[in-house]
RNA sequence: GGCCCCUUCGUCUAGUGGUUAGGACGCAGCCCUUUCAAGGCUAAAACACGGGUUCGAGUCCCGUAGGGGUCACCA
């Protein structure tokens, strides 16, 4: 596979969505799979959508996922950008693999009009100044008839522009009456009527492009082999093939991504759930887990392969675009939380147990000191598999952390049980868990088990009563490890309290 | 409405003319088990419909239906 050069190119118009990360991850993987280059451009030619803040968050969203780039804008040029914020991270140097910016493209504008008026010149453009008036009635007028509506150059009401007044510059679709064809990796071959295709404005009054004139030159200019982008796309794909041909450079291979939809069929929005990549974040996911889950809604290895669960190497040696599937995927929040819980699984306890920190401090479990920090990683291992979501770990751990409340009697009493012979199971407890050593998980394990068979307890009457004196609940992680990361200290003072509680009660 | 795209279990998918249509999530049951999980095993579950082509069609062709996208001086 030759090198590819990918890019992702979103608009700073807000966070970043589920649906345009997975064309991203697509777009990457592609990239790192021929050992090319991926990188980041901001298209900012719409003055009016433009919002304060996004184009740092949406680099801020790869730097979270891990999305490594080998170009993009750079502090500089971040900083430049209207009403924006600095970029605190420091992912990305401007150019770092040969990849020509600037990165920015209202920092390109000269380049625009030049290869705009390149058009003219050559009669693959011209001039007009229509309003936004005669133009709505025009497309009425096409609406009335059922008709596709096209501008053509003879529909102009003016035809006497000036290049110094002010106007926009259209492109001419020729031939009139052709077909426009190409091959798309995922759609295969499709066509459209030349006839159907608009007049598209390229230049506008503002003297910004449009999409249309600066995704083809800044892809050409900027080397990229594959245009990956959402099918919604699509419909315009032709203009794009036009303007490169009439500027007479190698087409791209094309490659129109399917959506990404919602539980119902429509395509996602705030009502399925969580949509920027923050949301996700903040739920608990993981971004091993979420790169996993998205490149799987869409792509699968073939070939027989039955791999779902994917490192970010293994992506990187087994994606392909043959792969990726031609119909839009439903999001499954059900398999999304068992990739994200299969990943947690495999993160490394002080990994781990760094990543639960912010989430069990959001829930008021401080994790201050190194004693804090020593506990939660001797704990981490035993809660992997209890959680899906980070968010889910701090009603597994918080009686490690702070003092609980006495649990009320009834809960002290174990099942099928009478209070006499809880409150008696309870105190021969105390009296050896006093004396156990080492205070450890396996030793504690057998001594209680033997008690059992002295008492006539099945285990689990025994240690039900144990649990709840102790945690306060009745799910926890193992018991014994519990109790000797607990300590023997705070583990006999809880059960002290359960005995005064159960005789009182 | 015009143009375009899509259609295998509920969901993500494998499948490239001959398969008991495979896997994963979820669901159900069983096993394991100190709770809850995790893990193991088993089960239920799909080729949208109608015509062709062919000895033979989920796979090729044509329709139909349904879903989606797009028709801006927005991306």
């Amino acid at each position: 596979m030759n090198k590819a050069r990918t890019r992702f190119a979103p608009s700073p118009t807000g966070d970043l969505h589920i649906g345009g990360i997975r064309t991203a991850i697509f777009s990457w993987l592609l990239a790192r799979s021929t050992a090319g280059e991926f990188y980041v451009r901001l298209e900012d030619t719409d003055q009016e959508r433009y919002v304060a803040g996004a184009a740092r968050r949406i680099m801020q969203s790869f730097d979270w996922l891990g999305i490594d780039l080998d170009g993009g804008p750079d502090h500089a040029e971040l900083a430049t950008m209207k009403a924006d914020e600095d970029y605190a991270g420091a992912l990305v140097d401007g150019e770092a693999k040969g990849v020509p910016g600037p990165f920015v493209q209202s920092h390109r504008l000269p380049i625009y009009k030049q290869w705009s008026e390149w058009l003219v010149e050559h009669g693959f453009a011209y001039r007009a100044n229509e309003t936004p008036e005669e133009l709505q009635r025009m497309r009425e007028a096409a609406q009335a008839q059922k008709q596709t509506f096209v501008f053509r150059e003879e529909m102009r009401i003016r035809t006497d522009i000036q290049p110094d007044e002010p106007h926009v510059i259209r492109m001419r679709v020729l031939p009139r009456d052709g077909r426009v064809e190409f091959d798309d990796l995922v759609k295969g071959h499709v066509g459209f009527e030349n006839a159907n295709v608009d007049d598209q404005v390229l230049l506008k009054m503002d003297g910004f492009p449009t999409y249309h004139l600066a995704v083809v030159v800044d892809d050409h200019l900027q080397g990229v082999t594959h245009v990956l982008r959402g099918d919604d796309w699509l419909p315009s794909a032709p203009k794009h093939v036009l303007l490169y041909r009439y500027f007479g450079w190698p087409q791209p291979a094309w490659a129109h991504v399917p959506n990404v939809l919602g539980t119902d069929g429509k395509k996602l929005s705030k009502r399925h759930g969580a949509q920027s990549v923050f949301e996700f974040r903040d739920q608990g996911y993981i971004p091993e887990a979420l790169i996993n889950f998205l490149a799987l809604l869409g792509w699968a290895p073939g070939g027989g392969d039955e791999q779902n669960v994917f490192t970010r190497a293994e992506l990187f040696a087994k994606f392909s675009m043959a792969g990726v599937g031609s119909s839009p995927a439903v999001f499954d929040y059900n398999k999304l939380d068992w990739l994200n819980g299969v990943h947690l699984r495999r993160l490394e306890v002080h990994d781990l147990a760094n990543r639960l920190i912010p989430f069990l401090e959001k829930e008021g479990i401080a994790i201050d000191s190194d004693a804090r920090r020593e506990m939660l990683v001797k704990i981490a291992p035993h809660i992997s598999e209890r959680i899906k979501k980070l968010t889910e770990a701090a009603p597994l751990v918080d009686f490690f952390f702070a003092d609980i409340a006495t649990p009320p009697a009834d809960m002290l009493i174990g099942p099928k049980m009478e209070k006499h012979l809880s409150l008696h199971a309870l105190r021969t407890s105390i009296a050896l868990i006093e004396k156990v050593t080492p205070f450890d998980d396996a030793t504690l394990e057998k001594s209680l088990r033997d008690l059992c068979n002295d008492l006539q307890l099945k285990p689990n009457q025994l240690f039900s009563i144990i649990r709840n004196a102790v945690t306060g609940k009745s799910v926890t992680p193992p018991l014994f490890a519990t109790l000797a990361i607990l300590g023997r200290e705070t583990v006999l003072e809880r059960l002290a309290r359960a005995e005064k509680q159960l005789q009182a009660g």
